[in-house]
DNA sequence: CAGTGGTCTAGACCACGCT
DNA sequence: GCGTGGTCTAGACCACTGT
């Protein structure tokens, strides 16, 4: 019954095809797939086939299902680049006035993101064994954790766990979320409390999201995300730690430049 | 038929009671999964309900599966750290002896990965929109295509695709590809030609590998690459393009250092 | 040769969005 | 209420790996 081995499976065959009017642009971003029962009938193979098709297309990111109302092609995102000298520039405002809001993450916001929202939550924590290794503290030291989901324009854009030295900040306003979006970000944040920040160690990675995530983030479970572990150091002693900053694989570009 | 819709699905239970099984180490690295049958009779559901659930597991990285062996959880690789100051050794050897094999590749081998292999493909090409962009160069511009496949220990690690132009390098030692692996990399080969690269720009992004860089790199198609696009100044000047530094998102970690 | 995963079929019921 | 994708069943043949 099972039809002639030709060569590569069907279902690939079908994901092949679909594929090639994807990228030449026959089927366009947004555009509709054929219906599961359609290509059924158009390639004369069974549901669990076509369905298997699909779901590998799905793993490359090139489509969205969504439920009752088909399978889409995924539209390109304005890609969002954060710059290194977004470190730079709140520096420099921080002698100046805090105009604005200029935290690390809107001072990245090219075209199109300006307008923002965020979750905020803060809580006190000891530290563990990763996070006394980054703050270079003893385990157990108390932290401020302080937990951000970055929207802009209702879209999440970044989700970040921050580590502060609790007997740095405790009882000023930078312990107070109500202060929250600070202008001028984290670096003013820590000027105001007499700490220069004067250099920042961003280790980056990628996987894949957990269900979590790629719920926050509003993307599928089959776009990776790029991680960034950070530690600000002022005067060569760590001051903050964001061990997870985690960031939409399909729209955001990571920009470094060294000098040498 | 259909058994009780109680909540979750039952393939999505059968996944996270694997996946918890992993993440706590009672699966530990390399140890095999039940196989589909097993998994059929332990939870009382058919093959496909059981292959759903372990096509999750493997699209979240957590196992590979091998034809006519089964499935295994997939080790952790050694994270390979690529440092922003491999670009300044590199500068600081080129006055001195150019020892040993450094390239912007090689110096970036933590324990365990100081041997390696390069395949390596030189070509003619003119420069494209996007090339000439980043070149500052109209279209059209001949170039060196420098295509490098880096292994070490037969392990892929790096594929890079980097463009030169071909008016200062031509009829030059660094167009033979004869002489790779260069001693010192891109930095130390561009200042035999005079030209002294000053900075360095990284545009990171992630995205999941074609099926081509899966098989190259050895990583199964659902692990996620960082890609580079690397260009390096002399004097503000663009003297190299690499388009798509591709690196397997599972074993490597981009280390930036920014000063303020 | 027995057992594995790879592929495929031909049905089924469901919840939900749309018109 | 019709059509969609989501989930599930119960079979099947295949190629290849191991013993």
């Amino acid at each position: 019954m099972a039809p002639p081995r030709d060569e590569t499976p069907r279902y690939r065959q079908i994901a092949d095809e679909l594929r090639a009017r994807i990228t030449t642009g026959t089927l366009p971003a947004g555009a509709p797939l054929p219906t599961e029962v359609e290509l059924m009938e158009q390639w004369g193979v069974a549901r669990g086939t076509v369905r298997e098709a699909i779901s590998l297309l799905r793993a490359e990111g090139l489509i969205t299902t969504a439920r009752h109302r088909g399978s889409h092609v995924r539209p390109r995102w304005p890609v969002r680049r954060l710059g290194v000298d977004r470190y730079k520039v709140e520096t420099a405002q921080r002698d100046g006035q805090p105009a604005g809001k200029a935290t690390s993450f809107t001072k990245d916001l090219g075209i199109g993101w300006d307008a923002y929202t965020l979750d905020k939550d803060f809580t006190e924590v000891p530290a563990d064994e990763q996070l006394g290794e980054l703050l270079q503290v003893d385990a157990g030291t108390p932290l401020l954790r302080r937990h951000f989901v970055f929207r802009s324009h209702g879209v999440p854009q970044q989700i970040s766990i921050s580590y502060l030295l609790l007997a740095m900040v405790s009882g000023t306003p930078v312990a107070d979320p109500a202060n929250e979006p600070w202008p001028g970000g984290n670096i003013a944040q820590l000027a105001t409390l007499g700490v220069t920040v004067d250099q920042v160690r961003e280790q980056v990675r990628t996987r894949m999201p957990t269900p979590d995530e790629a719920r926050t983030l509003g993307i599928g479970d089959s776009v990776p995300v790029l991680t960034i572990t950070r530690t600000m150091l002022a005067g060569g002693r760590p001051v903050e730690a964001a061990v997870d900053i985690v960031l939409p694989g399909d729209r955001v570009e990571l920009d470094y430049v060294i000098d040498l």
